[in-house]
DNA sequence: TATTCTATAGACAGACCTGTCTATATGGAA
DNA sequence: TTCCATATAGACAGGTCTGTCTATAGAATA
């Protein structure tokens, strides 16, 4: 029990370690399968055991992107800030750590609702929560600074942030991350008042 | 001469008029040519005569949008407004009015850049080129509002305007827009200062 | 009238895609 | 040792896609 629930694991784990650097990095329409299974080295099979199809595939992907994804974000977050009223801020520091890497290709939930135009396609709705995660996160930050209406407030921070995801992918920018922060803090003052 | 040259512009605007509806509605890679030629009722080897490929039909798209877009943005901006100032926030009035068609999917652009993953391809200059043309135009409207730092400023909204198409388009809320123009009020305030 | 240009329908090649199938190997468990 | 779950390679079907080719119709011009 203990082996096969292992060996399944480290072949699942390799299809979606591949699926997940090819899909971010090509777009999931731009990716076959059977270029998933050369690059990770298992059999189709296996991946068809494993993932009833493509599209769900893609959709364990997404899930498993936004847990790792908004874990990152919010220790890096967390890493960054102590105060409640600096953590709002680190939203934007977190940003461009990641606007820098290498690989920044934007948002893998925006590129994916563009790609998936079919809103029942399994991996749409994914996108949606992961949205509204982000958001929640946002306005726990804004609670704990003890802002006024947390909710409009991390509304404002949201247009914020998925602006600046996409001039920093559309322009290679990531410098937009700090052009964001200030803004915000302007808005943060005003909000304060 | 006339004849010849009006019965190929009838043939290519066809064409043209069906891509656009189909690129625009499903994303360039959902449609193929088939489906073009049969909705627009040509043959296959009229588009063929008329665009080098699917890749140049795509381009060929994108910059005929690049146009339109922008004149009916700019047209609507300055008509909702003839004050500089207002003119400026004016821009997110025009954003709600686009973002409330029934068949709004967010920007062409940015959606034709996220499903075009590479950077060579024809219509990706043609859709970077687009958004320095929208922040070229936002410039000359911070500049006629006698504000300091244009290209700042513009910037600055450049980002706002990015990310509530986004959010529009994701979260399918069109009065996101006027969130976005609140935000400018508060940073035009600031900026004035 | 004869010519020429552009349109048409549709077959076709060649590539790619997803998903299924077979036949076989391997390695821990009973 | 025997069994069984899982792995493997790779052929295969059936579909889609782009782009080319042929054969033909029609309409304006010389």
């Amino acid at each position: 029990m203990a082996r096969s629930k292992s060996s399944r694991s480290s072949a699942r784990d390799r299809i979606l370690a591949t699926a997940a650097d090819l899909f971010y990095k090509e777009g999931v329409q731009n990716v076959g399968v059977d270029r998933i299974i050369a690059e990770s080295g298992v059999a189709k099979m296996s991946l068809y055991n494993h993932f009833k199809s493509k599209d769900a595939l893609i959709a364990a992907w997404l899930q498993q992107r936004d847990e790792q994804w908004r874990e990152w974000f919010q220790s890096t977050v967390e890493r960054l800030a102590t105060n409640p009223g600096d953590r709002l801020l680190a939203v934007f520091d977190a940003l461009q750590e990641w606007f820098e890497q290498s690989d920044f290709r934007g948002c893998a939930f925006i590129n994916s609702t563009v790609e998936l135009v079919d809103r029942c396609h399994p991996g749409y709705q994914v996108a949606i929560d992961h949205q509204q995660a982000v958001f929640d996160y946002l306005v726990s930050l804004v609670k704990a600074a003890n802002l006024p209406n947390p909710e409009a407030f991390a509304e404002q921070l949201m247009i914020l942030v998925e602006g600046a995801i996409v001039v920093a992918m559309m322009q290679r920018r990531p410098g937009v991350a700090m052009q964001a922060k200030q803004m915000a803090t302007v808005l943060l003052t005003q909000a304060q008042r």
